[in-house]
DNA sequence: AAATGAACCTGTTTGC
DNA sequence: TGCAAACAGGTTCATT
């Protein structure tokens, strides 16, 4: 379900009807995720202090030094809703607030996880401390892109889905940025100029920038907090079209496997390398 | 070291 | 209609 854009619109979400709230009680209805769940019971009774965001990661900052980590995976959702309010399906964990609402977490396929973690091991846990610059922040910029792909063979499409070199970016919005700028998605990353790079990391940016703003991307079953769905994919010009009309040039747009992913684009918009 | 593929698990869509 | 195969937004681990 999410990349960076998603998750950002759950946290925009969750951030002003969550933050200040105290922990009442924590349900687990399984004993893991795609890992072991932490000691949930040990955040009762804490008051969360802000929700924030780092790559995929949301982070529950609560009073003290804990932080609640929770990465959604591919179909992980949380919802705030009545705590009177049934579970629904694929439900595991519950955590309830002392204003009534609860927050939900459903998870289908039970690739998301969390950690509880201090503050002071954020940085340098295995989760984080590899972790590439934020692709909304300064840090990441043409010249960055370039010194980290200097040299590199790999397809530009799989470094640009890499968190060690950018965090955020995945499979629908490396495709749709690749063809913004033109780049087919097969090129070996080391071969691109450096005003290509430029431009890839200034694309990347505005098209993360317009999906949140859109509310996110609603492939299947992506849905902000409220239950609404995001709006992006109507945006979108290449990812899930193969076959279908390019919107610049009418070619039909293709499908290929990468690292076995798809991987869509415009054949005759994004020029193959040589 | 770098690149690829499999694995995790369930639901939905596609094709015969 | 029925059933099996293919496919899905992410990350990690094992294998070339």
């Amino acid at each position: 379900m999410p990349e960076l854009p998603e998750v950002e619109v759950v946290r925009m979400g969750l951030a002003p009807l969550v933050s200040g709230r105290r922990i009442t009680q924590v349900i687990c209805r399984r004993p893991a995720l795609r890992y072991p769940l932490p000691p949930l019971d040990r955040v009762v009774g804490h008051r969360v202090e802000a929700v924030e965001r780092r790559a995929k990661y949301l982070l529950f900052r609560l009073e003290g030094e804990q932080v609640l980590v929770w990465h959604l995976g591919m179909t992980g959702q949380f919802h705030l809703l009545p705590t009177a309010t049934p579970a629904a399906r694929h439900e595991h964990v519950r955590i309830d607030l002392d204003d009534g609402h609860s927050l939900c977490y459903r998870d289908a396929r039970r690739f998301g996880y969390a950690g509880l973690l201090q503050q002071s091991e954020l940085a340098t846990h295995a989760w984080f401390a590899a972790l590439g610059p934020e692709p909304l922040s300064d840090a990441f910029s043409g010249g960055y892109l370039q010194q980290a792909v200097a040299g590199r063979k790999a397809p530009v499409k799989s470094l640009i889905m890499d968190n060690r070199v950018v965090v955020g970016v995945g499979n629908i919005y490396a495709c749709e940025s690749l063809f913004r700028t033109g780049i087919h998605p097969a090129t070996p990353a080391g071969q691109l100029k450096g005003e290509q790079l430029a431009d890839l990391s200034d694309v990347i940016r505005r098209v993360l920038v317009e999906a949140i703003e859109a509310g996110g991307s609603s492939i299947s079953d992506f849905v902000q907090v409220d239950g609404k769905p995001g709006y992006f994919a109507h945006d979108f010009r290449v990812y899930g079209r193969q076959g279908e009309p390019c919107r610049v040039c009418g070619s039909p747009v293709e499908r290929i496997v990468q690292s076995g992913r798809s991987t869509f684009f415009c054949p005759h918009c994004q020029v193959k390398p040589h």
